[in-house]
DNA sequence: ATCAGAGCCTGCCAGC
DNA sequence: TGCTGGCAGGCTCTGA
């Protein structure tokens, strides 16, 4: 489940790997997991579909915004890329690797012009999915219909966006054009560390709930990409390798268990058709 | 205008 | 042992 800090590490691990080096050639595997530049042909030619791919493009940076990672190449062509729930984006060094039936899209990566690696985008469930964008003006723009990065969540500004929403706030925060990157794991974990119950309507929090709220969601959000990101099943980082943040969860996966903070049974509901686990205790009736 | 709910997709695991 | 059904969830679409 990449949320914001596991899609940071993956950033992060693999700028190192790609930037000032090119992506020579590209194999789209399974198209439907391609969507081209928005106003072209659904189904351009071999040459098009490699050129929006990015092939002999050279890699400029890799640009983050909530959960949606962006490689930037020199010539200003860009691929965004969403790992949805259990995407994986990550560079092998070698060539002609093992690929099983989740590869859906490789590039050749060559330094000097000669080839060091792999980059491979995998996804067994294929929520994730690769879109072309014609330069960095669509990428601003896409990127306008998001809410601020979760690691720049401000009181205020949640205010604003949700402030006046009916929504329970658990709902509120998934919301990615309130508040980007933040997904159930991170939601129920910073609604834990607030103590705000989930299933409050965000038109009842109050301004400082707001802002324990914003300096919880940036604390967790923080904590785990120190920590590698979570590593639940599918996670891997830009190199491959595992995380472990699930360690610092308070509340996620831990229905039934005791409360860290009361040692009462942690509850576990669906609230906005999502898993979602507080304690009625801890984030219960709020001193007002 | 909002928001809740269904559906997408596959791997895993509990239960029979 | 092998099968089945439920569950996981980010995001988009639909309909109330």
């Amino acid at each position: 489940m990449p949320e914001l800090p596991e899609v940071e590490r993956v950033r992060a691990t693999l700028e190192p790997r790609l930037a000032g080096r090119r992506l020579a050639a590209v194999t789209l595997k399974r198209r439907d997991i391609w969507t081209p530049i928005a106003g072209t042909p659904k189904r351009p030619p071999a040459a098009e579909v490699a050129r929006q791919l990015l092939a002999e493009a050279v890699v400029a940076r890799l640009d983050r915004r909530g959960k949606q990672l962006a490689v930037i190449a020199e010539d200003g062509r860009i691929l965004l890329v969403h790992l949805g729930m259990t995407g994986q984006f990550f560079f092998r060094p070698g060539a002609g690797l093992q690929r099983d039936r989740h590869v859906h899209a490789w590039w050749t990566v060559e330094a000097a012009a000669e080839a060091i690696g792999e980059l491979v985008f995998r996804d067994p469930r294929r929520f994730g999915g690769l879109w072309s964008l014609a330069d960095v003006e669509a990428l601003r723009e896409r990127w306008s219909e998001l809410g601020p990065d979760g690691l720049e969540a401000t009181g205020p500004g949640l205010q604003a966006a949700l402030g006046k929403s009916k929504r329970a706030v658990k709902a509120g925060l998934l919301d990615q054009a309130a508040i980007a990157g933040v997904g159930n794991i991170y939601a129920d974990e910073a609604l834990f560390r607030a103590r705000i119950d989930p299933r409050l309507r965000c038109d009842r929090l109050n301004a400082a709930d707001w802002d324990r709220l914003a300096g919880s969601i940036r604390a967790v959000l923080g904590a785990a990409i120190e920590a590698g990101g979570s590593t639940l099943r599918d996670y891997r980082d830009g190199e491959g390798r595992a995380g472990n943040a699930r360690e610092t969860h308070r509340v996620y996966g831990r229905g039934g268990e005791p409360c860290f903070g009361c040692g009462r049974p942690l509850r576990f509901m669906k609230l906005a058709q999502r898993t979602t686990v507080f304690c009625a205790f801890c984030q219960g009736r709020r001193a007002r």
